[in-house]
DNA sequence: AGCACGACTGGAAACCTTTTCAGGAGTGGC
DNA sequence: GCCACTCCTGAAAAGGTTTCCAGTCGTGCT
């Protein structure tokens, strides 16, 4: 294995030179002793260790990142995202699955923490264990210690989290897609009101229809389980108000999926009789039939912008947290309010209280 | 930042001593003075500097993997196959996306053998360059000079890989299958023969036959793109014949579900009126109507199967190559053969030559 | 009792790079 | 012609760990 000092000596010049000409901004060094250098790294197929380099410098260019796991479509577009960002600036990425065990992840930190890893990402692992929050702390810590940079990431809540999304804003701008298809009277079917991602939503909901100049009417929000089968229950619970309406947002697309089948179940066509939304963008949103008219999360400029907050942490300035914006996707689960009522040629249109 | 020194000050012993204790194979040390390093130790949350370790062993527990696209669900199956083997051994995965960009790829190597990863591993990139070949082929020496572990992994040929898939045995399982429900005339829809994975899945229908005591008919072997555009002109092609076939044996997925998209437009069910298989299991073969029967790709038997074989290397036993078994998934597409003759119900289940 | 041996521990070198400090050479101006 | 300054280069230290080589101490055997 060549090292530098091989370099220096067939170039004829000191270790301290060959550094010079081969460090990341290059120094004042002659042209002739340059060329030198060059041609006999070259020669030699020199490649400086990292190792050396880092434990000089406290840090090696290398970005970990925690997930619940790689396979999962969600993460691994957020690992991408930070892998495009990275490896511009010379950084590889580690990528670390903890399913959701403890000890692993208490692991993976501590092994980032070992090899020095300039900066650690933590993209939402979903673990809350008081003995986990510890020792992350304490590994926080350690990596500060070394210089390195410590980054939370959560794609779905911003919450304690660096770099989030506005989901309240996110939110609003669904509202405002069904409140410019006509629609005045908006159900909401919401999740687990404990959950930081649940009240940002609902609260961009009130957004948007406060910004329509549309009345908040309690009686239309839903607090039901965040997955298809509270769909389900919440729009069962809907139909059983005495009150109307013509669209249903959903606080998560598993939700606005659960209602829709039971939607159809009852025989009220989506949208043609209600129009639903979702948020999230989860690949089934895609897949089903009507597509699913949702909000999308921007995985990978999260990713990007993750590591872009710890490169900026890196280079000693001081960050703000970033709030990304969202993006609404228009399928076709989102159709002109009342048709029916308009044109009175479809009865079954707009779900009445008691209609069942 | 706690180094070893400090752990030995506080525990009054040398920094050989507690490197005696921490490391990995623990050595003969007392008991007493053990104890007074291992409390030392977690006082000053002392985590061991990988990097120095690093560079006095010459590399560091990181196995780096160069894929095509995280992203892609096949490459992160492989990958997490790797991180499950390698992380049990304490070893840290680095993901790198090529997107088969060549000078992406060359860096990402070189990157890797700065850090002195110990293991890297070619996940498929499918680049096909001649300045990069040699680019690798230096890196690898390099990599190898230092002491690290090169491995070659392919998910669908064997070819020059140290591990890969017996797309033989796989297609003589599938060939086996359709034999089993019955059919003695399995036509065969092919890919370029210039690819490896085609020609040792050919031998494997020609194999399957051969097992099952029958004949080889060149006329019902249809060479065709590697997409489902092939898979439809296979068909048009297969249905022009002056010969008969209950069955068609795709030679991957996205050939067999354009075969049945085309049998579909025709009017011919499958699998009432011909059967159809596929090779790789991509994951639309679960989801179209019927359900695609077809080979399962081991993805992560190859992360893992990977990752051993680069730690028997670094072990310095020299392994032999490793051939995955392939796992025959049955789901709707294969259907007895010939129900109509034998019933003559359904007078538009065998496809005849110019039945249409 | 003396010797040999084993168990345990310390000292120091080595791994490779970067960076500071300082020195040397050359040049431009007075 | 000399001084001051700039530009370029070299020497050496530092960063944290592992391991080889010794050295010490205690114990068991003769």
């Amino acid at each position: 294995m060549a090292s530098i000092v091989d370099v220096a000596k067939l170039a004829g010049v000191s270790p301290a030179t060959v550094s010079r000409v081969l460090s990341t901004r290059p120094q004042p060094v002659g042209d002739a002793t340059r060329a030198r250098v060059l041609e006999a790294a070259r020669a030699l197929d020199f490649v400086p260790n990292a190792l050396a380099r880092g434990l000089l410098k406290s840090h090696v260019p290398v970005v970990g990142v925690i997930v619940h796991d790689i396979t999962d479509p969600y993460f691994n577009e957020v690992v991408r995202g930070i892998e495009d960002a990275a490896s511009s600036e010379g950084y590889l990425v580690i990528t670390c699955s903890s399913d959701r065990v403890a000890e692993r992840e208490e692991s993976y930190v501590r092994l980032l923490r070992s090899i020095r890893a300039a900066v650690v990402i933590f993209a939402g692992s979903g673990i809350d264990d008081p003995g986990l929050s510890r020792a992350i702390g304490r590994h926080t810590e350690g990596i500060r210690a070394y210089g390195g940079a410590v980054v939370h990431l959560s794609p779905h809540a911003f919450g304690a989290a660096e770099v989030g999304v506005d989901n309240s804003a996110g939110m609003a701008s669904i509202v405002k897609t069904l409140v410019d298809a006509g629609h005045r009277k908006v159900a909401y079917l919401s999740g687990p009101t404990r959950l930081f991602v649940t009240r940002e939503r609902l609260a961009g909901y009130r957004a948007g229809l406060a910004a329509a100049g549309l009345p908040f009417e309690p009686r239309l929000v839903i607090e039901t389980a965040f997955n298809s089968d509270g769909g389900a229950k919440g729009v069962d619970k809907l139909l059983s108000l005495d009150t109307s309406f013509t669209a249903v947002a959903c606080a998560n697309d598993l939700l606005a999926i659960g209602a829709m089948a039971r939607l159809d179940q009852l025989g009220v066509r989506v949208p043609d009789g209600i129009s639903v939304t979702g948020f999230d963008d989860i690949r089934q949103a895609g897949e089903i039939v009507p597509g699913l008219t949702t909000v999308r999360l921007p995985l990978r400029d999260m990713g990007s912008g993750g590591f872009e907050y710890a490169a900026r942490l890196l280079a000693g300035s001081r960050p703000r947290r970033q709030l990304l914006d969202l993006e609404v996707i228009e399928r076709g689960s989102v159709g002109p309010a009342n048709p029916v009522r308009r044109t009175a040629r479809r009865p079954r249109a707009t779900v009445m209280a008691g209609a069942r």
